[in-house]
DNA sequence: TTGAAAGCGTTACCAG
DNA sequence: CTGGTAACGCTTTCAA
């Protein structure tokens, strides 16, 4: 059972190998038209050929000829977060559509980790990179940029870092809708809660939280908690908050909305009576509690595929892009002043 | 800024490029010494010469000259789908740890994909392949096993593929253990909804569901729905079953609990005053529903581990394993008789 | 429109 | 232990 390669092929069809390679790498056209430089009988001999000895191209070696591989990678912190699980569903689809295999490993919010797997897929020969940095993850990034192989940012920025193409959310707006939500609701005591992770997604968050805060003179207040740490954390912040009299509270990530949901459950607290709530990111959990949760909804499909898009105009030799995406906001009960 | 190669740093540590070869393959045995027949002290130069070079390998070439990739590839139906969305992150690691790499696709639940997935894949030289596998798949899948690409089935079997490594859940005990939980507390018309996916999971879930039942002389029901078009089915089924008297229901996948947790809601009944509800799969939602909802969990880091072991074994050479493991048991209020 | 031939960087083989 | 050299299968000049 040998492997049927380029010039079987061509022995086959009676021609040489460079024909079968300008046949097998010839995109068609909108006519339907193979467009390139063979006889157009040629050509259908060779796809017969092709097709009846089951040809299949053998990536590992044009790879090492081109120095191309029509293969991205994409770096999220997390596979089995729920928001990169769905992002990455979108751009593996919008990549296939554009003729480009796709290649995931996860970060683990570990910069060390990240460089390894930028140098493992470098060495893979990727054509560009999809990232969401994390903390720690600046150098690697950076040496990859350095090198030369086109990086897309996606979802969290990183301060300073020329030569990438950027797509993120309006992260600022974000933080001001939940925020002006609740003080149009008529929620005075607003806090939020954040991870002391150090990434921008974050911090613009908190940035238009503040924004929304101050431009009516009320005063801010944010906690922190740690990635991965957080349980116990939410727990004494939410009977404290409640304590005090605090009205509402918002969550700018998925795992916080959940966890906070899950802890007022937990100490008997109803939302919106006891504590006003808007969370981040779709969930059934939002629509499924008791009350359905106000929430702040990324556009994913768009984010996944304009990622791509800018990442193989950049692989083409345009210059970076930067998109910022707007968030939408869904009103639920939790933010339905009695 | 050109890429450094195997001759570079020959020429500089004043080797030939075997010896290069050699030192890059070679495992640290046990003790930490470069288990490879060179003399530790070249050895240790050409490794010097190679960090300072910033040699990193070309795997293409390597693969081109080898046939091997030390790649795997992993394709289920649905990156986004909460039940691989969590497996593949522990595949990813596993893989990792033996010195492989992990590229995703998904075959979105279409047999025609899955066969274009598994062509390119091969086109990319994996040295294996996990899939699970979806209807109208099966072709395709034969075709990569007849092809001695070793391939893993990983949550879903295929009647009568031999050859091919397995690593299951025991579906028909899940299904007798959500069934015999609803039956121990007291529930009598039990009844159940699965998809028309034609899969082994489903079906052999169903299996253990009918067991439990016939095994206490108790008429068996069970709904088909279809994937993707299941809102408006399941209303009709959950509206239906409580005007009959329905007791309890079980659901085999998360998709169909969610949905049928919401539909209770949406008509404003109470589980389990009105019926009780086992779900299955891991999620937020069991915990936060107003009650909280006993369901099934699959042994998830088990099961991807395991795959990728049996996967890799197979790699070098040995024969394929089956295994099967075993589902949990959650227990929550749902299922509780008042 | 066609073909010959030169590599891409590695590993495998064989000889010393 | 070490080194030369031939592939691996493809793309890419260049020339016909």
């Amino acid at each position: 059972m040998k492997r049927i390669t380029i010039r079987d092929v061509a022995k086959e069809a009676g021609v040489s190998v460079t024909l079968v390679s300008f046949v097998m790498n010839a995109k068609r056209d909108s006519s339907g038209r193979l467009d390139c430089p063979v006889n157009p009988e040629t050509a259908d001999r060779v796809l017969e050929v092709a097709s009846r000895l089951g040809y299949k191209r053998n990536f590992a070696a044009a790879s090492l000829r081109s120095g191309r591989s029509n293969t991205i990678a994409v770096i999220p912190n997390d596979i089995s977060n729920k928001f990169f699980a769905g992002i990455s569903k979108c751009i593996e689809d919008k990549a296939h559509k554009l003729g480009y295999t796709v290649f995931f490993a996860s970060s683990d919010e570990d910069g060390e980790k990240l460089g390894n797997i930028m140098e493992a897929v470098i060495a893979h020969n990727v054509d560009g990179i999809i990232v969401a940095p994390c903390t720690g993850g600046d150098a690697a990034i950076n040496k990859v940029v350095d090198s030369k192989v086109p990086v897309v940012l996606l979802d969290r920025d990183v301060e300073g870092l020329k030569g990438v193409g950027k797509v993120l959310l309006d992260d600022v707006a974000a933080g001001k809708m939940a925020t002006d939500l609740l003080l149009d609701e008529g929620f005075k005591k607003v806090e939020m809660i954040s991870y002391t992770l150090g990434i921008s997604s974050l911090s613009e968050r908190e940035a238009g939280y503040r924004q929304a805060m101050t431009a009516r003179g009320l005063a801010e207040k944010v906690h922190y908690t740690t990635y991965g740490l957080a349980d116990s954390d939410v727990e004494r912040i939410i009977r404290d908050a409640v304590a005090r009299g605090v009205d509402a509270i918002f969550l700018p990530t998925y795992s916080l909305s959940a966890l906070v949901l899950a802890t007022l459950k937990k100490l008997g607290l109803k939302t919106p009576k006891d504590l006003a709530v808007v969370g981040f990111d779709e969930s059934d959990i939002y629509s499924l509690y008791e009350t359905t949760v106000s929430h702040i909804v990324q556009p994913l499909k768009e984010l996944g595929e304009k990622s791509v898009e800018v990442l193989i105009d950049m692989i083409h030799g345009k210059a970076p892009e930067s998109i910022i995406l707007t968030p939408t906001l869904i009103k639920g009960g939790s933010t339905q002043k009695a």
